[in-house]
DNA sequence: CCGCGAGAAACCGTATACGGTATTCAAATC
DNA sequence: GATTTGAATACCGTATACGGTTTCTCGCGG
């Protein structure tokens, strides 16, 4: 965007040095990218700027922005992730079904040489982690991954769009990489993508993109499928062991 | 975004009054909507402040998001409309393409009735608009139009991104509504539309959204194509009449 | 006339304070 | 024990003030 300044005026923040809220809502962000915000936590503004050393209104300032990007909702006491239906799901993955496969395909032709081994230290990170059964590390190769192709693209506004939706899934635990099923649908599908993008082979990308969104929907429907399965035994275990009451 | 609430907490201004910050954003994009920013004019947050009688930092929030969300621009004195580049605009076209025609399907899909008998409210502006060569009207028209489907769709987070791509594109005059050839590609697009919405047809509404974008974007290229010949000729008119000078 | 420098003005970003609303907690009542 | 009521508390939204950076204006010198 930083084109798109009138030429008389400097854009705002021209320095390296970010304001205070820039640099709030950067860390926040990040964090719950790597799903660090604790799911049933409160986000208080005043917490916030004590806990960075500010006052309150760059912190508020960096959770309204988080808020209307739909990483975090506010309420009356704090603000807190979203707690995702099968809708929003379901939403969520029509959108990136119509944007990711165009994207990928745009991403092999758009990726220099540099991305390319920014790519290749991703994906060993991933089968490291993959082979340690690292969660945490497979989620940063797989944040780093996702960074490098699409930071790869032109189109920025298709860039920032789409990691949007990514984010929003994956603030989500349940589905995603910490369920054991889904850690080897993505681990095949960042497999299946680096390969294309390292032969910049579009037409591959687009098609591995399509079914990797299919296979990350159907994990998604899958590991929730047998939450709810355990959640039924565990209730009816949980009413028998009950002590009996009038 | 409210059905994702924390249960034990309301969200933010569940009552009807929203927050003066909520409202003067929500009034300001309506007027970049409407196309009544000056293209080169500025807003700055204290007469913006002033002008609704509140204090500078509602009005500093309102278009903090604004500028989030590529409505404005911030630069040191105040904020500005972004002046979109030919890429920025085929980019936002590029996406366009990847979620418009889907969205038509789904809408056709999703229009109650009460959503049809505005669209034919809204139909039937923009053909007078048309008749009278209104410009103001067929922009009002448009926007009842393009609300009125977007509304319907039951994926609110596909309706907002586009929502939001398309009002980039029409904050610029040229190629956009200003200009009469493209006046007569968006009439032609609305009639082909509302059509398929009335006989709920989603593949029709696909694919004649599909060639409505590529028309639009044609028709934009064109008006820009144009301008820069207007600009070659009043350049060259205007070297001479220009005094001789050493 | 043009360029440069200094000072003033215009903004933005942030700090602090205040008030309103929703939630929590404690005490009283049934 | 359960419910209700009122007060206290915890937040958010906004108002006001301050300081830093950028831009503008004016005067001076070449």
């Amino acid at each position: 965007m930083a084109r798109a300044t009138a030429k008389r005026f400097a854009p705002l923040r021209l320095s390296k040095q970010d304001s205070l809220s820039e640099r709030i809502y950067l860390d926040l962000r990040g964090r719950l990218q790597r799903c660090e915000i604790e799911p049933d936590g409160r986000l208080v503004d005043l917490e916030i700027a004590n806990s960075y050393g500010t006052s309150r209104m760059p912190a508020r300032e960096a959770l309204l922005r988080l808020a209307n990007e739909g990483y975090l909702v506010g309420t009356t006491r704090g603000f807190v992730t979203p707690k995702l239906s099968l809708a929003d799901i379901r939403d969520i993955f029509e959108v990136r079904k119509l944007l990711e496969p165009r994207a990928a395909a745009n991403a092999a032709r758009d990726l220099t040489d540099r991305g390319r081994s920014e790519l290749s230290r991703a994906i060993a990170e991933a089968r490291a982690a993959m082979r340690d059964d690292d969660v945490d590390r497979l989620i940063l190769a797989n944040i780093a991954f996702r960074g490098c192709w699409l930071g790869a693209l032109s189109n920025e506004r298709l860039a920032n769009t789409l990691a949007r939706f990514v984010d929003h899934v994956q603030t989500v635990r349940l589905g995603t990489l910490h369920d054991h099923p889904t850690r080897t649908v993505v681990a095949n599908g960042l497999e299946s993508l680096y390969d294309s993008f390292m032969r910049r082979d579009s037409v591959a990308a687009h098609d591995r993109m399509s079914a990797f969104m299919t296979a990350a929907e159907q994990a998604f429907f899958a590991a929730h499928k047998a939450e709810i399965e355990r959640e039924k035994t565990s209730r009816a275990a949980s009413r028998a062991s009950l002590p009996q009451t009038a």
